[in-house]
RNA sequence: GGGAAUGUAGCUCAGUCGGUAGAGCAGCGGCCUUUUAAGCCGUGGGUCGCGGGUUCGAAUCCCGCCGUUCCCA
């Protein structure tokens, strides 16, 4: 490092050390795709000029020529450096740049001996200079903690983390095209509650020193979001930041990003037909196909999806429950007993359901599955079933033994939603953490009437855990959550 | 929160039984006009995560702390 510091500060010597003049016409990936084919003749016959800005990767000099390859946001590209091209002066100052340099070159396409497609240089420059040393070429970055702290380095340096974001990207360009498509009006709601509300979760809270209060960062937008279709805004989404201040796990960062979309005049079983849809289109979009390979696993995302009720799904992974005993608290408690899950007494038959549910179900579902019906006790702003009053309108999306998405039709009766968030501070007062409050906004809204309605919530970072392949949600944040150094 | 693993040069990693801290790549000085992990000759580089302890002597053994990774709650 001491002696790129000594070079940069003969660079400053000579003149211009950061010039900001150059510009390029051209990108490497785009010229290996423009004229990947052409052979080498057709290159001498129409030379091709090309301006290119890029970060020196490798040199290979051999005395008067040397190759080296350039990258840039779209790719490599070899150049061809010699001193015959350049002159004496030039050529050295060529031969004494470092990995890492940001240069800019002009020259003309050609093939080597190997049929390489290459730019021969006839003029170079120094447009930045790398202080730091790169990762080794071979190796590359491996040390994990290091990738995540230093991102800026790993996307240097790691092919498959840029093409991680790359997917990211494409996944979220997708899902918001088609939601707009469809006649969705996106919306940006607060991220700073003065109720946090939406979701059972922990929030971080935070004061706001001129008006001295608490404001909490938001666990959900959901309730807002409702608040817009009561406005009018029927069709509604926001891709944007939650934040929940628990446990950090491979599946779990503090700040994650989730896409909700709201719709009038629909109901959950629309809700889901649309999930589907736009799981679909965005691994079209992100990877081509809808038939993913995860961690080893083969998972069809271009089959409908399997429906099946919580109650079925607990029956058919449990054969010794019958029936009746999954609306009975004293034989769940037993079963959770045999499952060494801690079973509390306030908890009623729901929640136990759903916790023997994610102890012997939810691992198994590896192919697409909407589990429905979830039972009301788990489901404070969940309709109630027009059959069976003790379950909700809800659904899950599962796949490869992960939650992804979460829908129901919406609860619209501000009586009902009034006693949920009753039942709620209950809880909240019985030590639960994860427990709402009570939002009388919210109320005060529904009872200006909120058109029937169907909501989602999906998991960006989950689904894009499971296009790109990667089985930690670290590997899908640009920033994830770390200690200080 | 509990358990396991891990931290050594810029990067990737060795380091045996406790006895002067190593390799490859990168760097530096040379040679080399079609290489692609280019090659050949020469050469510099360390707070062994931090703090304490045991010992004549600690990267190595013991204790504590910090970071990271994975598993579990």
């Amino acid at each position: 490092m001491q002696v790129r510091q000594d070079k940069l500060t003969q660079w400053r010597h000579e003149g211009q050390a950061y010039p900001n003049h150059f510009r390029r016409d051209a990108l490497a990936g785009d010229l290996q795709a423009r004229y990947g084919d052409m052979d080498a003749l057709a290159l001498e016959q129409e030379p091709i000029q090309a301006r290119l800005g890029g970060r020196l990767m490798t040199r290979r000099v051999m005395g008067k020529a040397s190759f080296a390859d350039i990258q840039d946001q779209s790719g490599r590209i070899q150049l061809f450096v010699s001193r015959d091209a350049l002159g004496e002066e030039h050529y050295a100052r060529f031969k004494a740049l470092d990995f890492g340099d940001i240069i800019g070159v002009e020259g003309t396409l050609f093939r080597t001996k190997t049929g390489e497609l290459s730019l021969k240089v006839h003029s170079l420059q120094l447009l930045s200079k790398a202080l730091r040393p790169l990762p080794e070429k071979w190796h590359g970055l491996s040390d994990a903690e290091t990738r995540f702290r230093q991102r800026y380095v790993d996307l240097i340096v790691t092919e498959s983390a840029r093409r991680t974001f790359q997917i990211r990207a494409e996944t979220v360009a997708a899902l918001r095209e088609g939601l707009r498509q469809r006649g969705f009006f996106e919306a940006e709601t607060p991220m700073m509650h003065a109720i946090p509300g939406g979701a059972t979760a922990r929030p971080f809270m935070t004061h706001h020193h001129a008006l001295d209060m608490t404001l909490y960062l938001r666990v959900a937008p959901e309730l807002y979001l409702k608040r817009l279709v009561v406005g009018g805004i029927e069709q509604v989404f926001e891709i944007n930041r939650n934040f929940r201040n628990e446990g950090i796990s491979t599946r779990h960062n503090p700040e994650f990003t989730m896409l909700e979309w709201y719709e009038a005049y629909a109901d959950y079983r629309d809700a889901m037909d649309l999930t589907e849809t736009l799981i679909r289109a965005a691994a079209q979009a992100a990877l081509g196909g809808t038939q993913i390979q995860y961690q080893g696993l083969e998972i069809d995302l271009g089959k409908a999806f399997v429906r099946m009720s919580v109650s079925e799904s607990v029956r058919a992974h449990n054969p010794d429950l019958a029936d009746a005993d999954l609306r009975d608290p004293e034989v769940l408690a037993a079963k959770l007993t045999q499952l060494r899950v801690p079973c509390e007494a306030s908890w009623g038959w729901g929640k136990r359901l759903i916790e023997i549910f994610e102890k012997t179900v939810e691992g198994h579902l590896q192919q697409p599955t909407f589990i429905t019906e979830y039972p009301l006790e788990v489901s404070p702003l969940a309709r109630r079933n027009d059959l069976d009053p003790e379950v909700t309108d809800r659904f899950e999306l599962m796949i490869a033994g992960r939650e992804l998405a979460n829908g129901f039709s919406e609860l619209n009766d501000p009586e009902d939603q009034a006693a949920r968030f009753r039942a709620q501070v209950e809880a909240k007062d019985a030590g639960d953490e994860e427990a709402m409050f009570y939002d009388a906004d919210y109320i005060r809204a529904l009872e200006y009437g909120m058109p029937p309605t169907a909501g989602v919530g999906l998991g960006i970072d989950r689904l894009v855990m499971l296009l790109a392949d990667q089985p930690s949600i670290r590997e899908v944040i640009l920033f994830p959550h770390l200690r200080p150094e």
